[in-house]
RNA sequence: GAUCCCGUAGCUCAGUUGGAUAGAGCGACUGCCUCCUAAGCAGUAGGCCAGAGGUUCGAAUCCUCUCGGGAUCACCA
């Protein structure tokens, strides 16, 4: 549990018994926080307390915190507690708390930092949607572990979270890939050779689709007009990029529990269903856009169309629902989508996209709120492009010139973990730079090695301890953590012990990169520790002539264990005993 | 022309939904292995948080504008 939560939940309630006694009621305690104070030397938590209720009282903060103070002094684990500032309230607390702290960790292991902020409530996921048109390529791959990092997070404070992939198989996108597979079956069946035609996809990985075709068919379909073979081919076609994709997600550890086709969904009509909602609200008509000011396309034609009046909702301009072939746009069949995801999970979704389609997030927002009355929000996580590198310079990458570095080309060469780790290495609105170089290099400069070197050092200490204790199996549970009085090791003591506040910090932020960052910043306090170790052997963990001092230091090296291998887990990423 | 994102040490980046003296790593310089993995650690130096206004007890953080970099811009997905 987030320990601050236990000293919020404990002042408030002290706080609203103190002013019903004074007979006010509904005062607005909501603004007020327990948190971490940014220094250290502060103390181990602060509340801003004085400072909001002396908005409300119109009173003195200093004075109001003098009255905080006494409150909170009352805390049988509070050490001390000091009024700062120009009203916080710093307290410390006494080192059995630590103690117990430790315990926890110790009982719970990698399950330490759940939580039940999220009380089971249905959220859903929707990350990768790739189009299945061709392999993954690092861009994909970041968007696939950004998302699937952030589903582990919601998992981890409580939330019923499920992971869905949205299937483009019915669009344009996926007639060019019918095209491009017929004429490798053509080619399988000897007319070759074959030249791709500009617009559609020459990669070599449809030659294999191709033969498959020709061994499934024959020569049923050459010579026929398209109309015969393009609805085969094409569901023949996608189902075989889907394999391509699921095996490429499969090689960075992501399973997605829901695989919803679009074709489907059309199939079905929940398209007019959902269009439906919005012409009874009266948000339809007929209309002609403007082209866009200062870049006109060249085939630009004013026309009317079918219009969702989106700017009622946020949106810049209104958005077209039918082609001009009078088949659905791509926003339509969204629009369905995601009305139809909200009947099956609730108010609660999020998507990961790239930041290529950030010019789309307006709208869908605003047909998310028009066709759910408000009630549902989609969240869109962008995440920015990801440049490969190779020592600091730029791999060029062109279909043309056939270089071309797909997601499991970087797999094979790196590793799954060292994927996963470093592509939620930055803010997923900053662009991340993935160097080959760098990310199999073996030093702190690479986080993934400096990590997991951490845990080695962990599990080697206990190791070590049941040889040199000659006990196979070490009790840590009467272990007397209070021992524990060097600063480095408090140090230590107190970064375990921002976990749980970290991952639902993570949660209610969307943000993954904040998990690495921590774990890095944990990883540095130990290897930290251990080196103190090295240079006076006062510090060892292992103290044969001091046993309780031992077993004190080795909860402690535990405890570091468990919530490294709790945030591995949470990056889905191994956590290592030996380099 | 419009929308969205970014701008923090020489370089790459953190900065806890507005808090106290802005932090890491790299690079540079100085140290630490007879000792649980030196694949590591300790220290020194380096800042007008792009700029200008505003909001308030308080701003790197929120608002407006300007400058610089990136992405996107009817019918594609």
């Amino acid at each position: 549990m987030n320990f601050y939560r236990i000293f919020h939940d404990f002042l408030l309630t002290k706080l609203k018994d103190l002013s019903s006694s004074k007979g006010l009621e509904n005062v607005d305690f909501s603004k007020i926080t327990v948190e971490p104070p940014k220094d250290p030397k502060h103390g181990d938590f602060s509340t801003n307390a004085a400072l909001v209720l002396s908005k409300i009282f119109q009173n003195n903060p200093r004075h109001i915190a003098a009255e905080i103070q006494k409150i909170i002094e009352i805390h049988p684990s509070i050490e001390k507690v000091e009024i700062a500032g120009p009203g916080f309230v710093n307290a410390t607390l006494k080192m059995s708390f630590w103690n117990d702290q430790l315990h926890t960790i110790l009982k719970e292991k990698e399950h330490y930092g759940d939580s039940a902020m999220g009380h089971g409530q249905k959220i859903n996921i929707e990350y990768v949607s790739v189009n299945p048109t061709g392999p993954m390529h690092a861009g994909h791959g970041r968007g696939a572990v950004v998302g699937d990092v952030l589903a582990n997070i919601y998992k981890k404070v409580g939330y019923n979270v499920t992971r869905e992939y949205y299937i483009n198989d019915e669009g344009g996108q996926a007639n060019i890939l019918a095209r491009s597979t017929y004429l490798r079956y053509l080619e399988a069946l000897g007319h070759g050779p074959i030249k791709i035609p500009e617009g559609l996809y020459p990669g070599s990985y449809l030659i294999s689709v191709g033969q498959a075709l020709s061994v499934k068919y024959g020569d049923k379909f050459v010579g026929k007009p398209e109309s015969d073979w393009l609805s085969p081919i094409k569901k023949f076609s996608v189902e075989a990029m889907m394999k391509l994709i699921r095996s490429d997600l499969k090689k960075i550890g992501i399973y997605h529990d829901i695989f919803t086709s679009e074709r489907k969904l059309v199939d079905n009509k929940k398209v007019e269903k959902a269009i439906n909602v919005l012409e009874k609200q009266g948000l339809l008509y007929e209309g002609v856009l403007n082209p866009p000011k200062g870049m006109i396309p060249e085939d630009w034609e004013p026309r009317p169309q079918l219009l969702f009046k989106s700017t009622k909702f946020g949106d810049d301009i209104d958005r077209s629902l039918k082609k001009s072939d009078g088949s659905w746009t791509y926003f339509a069949k969204d629009i369905a989508y995601h009305f139809d995801k909200y009947t099956r999970f609730g108010p609660n979704l999020i998507n990961v996209w790239g930041a290529d389609h950030g010019g789309y997030v307006k709208r869908l927002q605003s047909a998310v709120k028009a066709v759910t009355g408000g009630k549902a929000h989609v969240d869109v996580i962008l995440c920015q492009m990801v440049n490969l590198l190779d020592k600091g310079k730029p791999i060029r990458m062109s279909k043309r010139s056939g270089i071309f570095i797909t997601l499991e080309d970087i797999v094979k060469k790196v590793g799954k973990d060292v994927v996963r780790l470093i592509m939620i290495s930055r803010k997923n609105d900053a662009s991340l730079d993935f160097d080959f170089a760098k990310v199999l290099e073996t030093s702190h400069e690479n986080p993934v090695f400096y990590i997991q070197y951490a845990h080695a050092r962990c599990y080697s200490v206990g190791r070590q301890a049941q040889e040199t204790l000659k006990e196979p199996s070490i009790d840590l549970s009467q272990a007397n953590g209070t021992l524990l009085i060097d600063s480095s090791e408090i140090d230590l003591i107190k970064k375990l012990t921002q976990w749980p506040r970290l991952v639902e910090q993570s949660a209610i932020h969307e943000e993954p990169h904040r998990i690495m960052y921590y774990l890095y910043e944990l990883s540095s306090i130990f290897h930290s520790l251990w080196n103190k170790g090295k240079e006076n052997t006062h510090f060892r963990f292992i103290q044969e002539n001091d046993l309780p001092n031992t077993y004190a230091r080795l909860l402690l090296v535990k405890a570091t264990k468990y919530v490294l291998r709790s945030g591995l887990s949470v990056c889905g990423v191994a956590a290592k005993n030996e380099m």
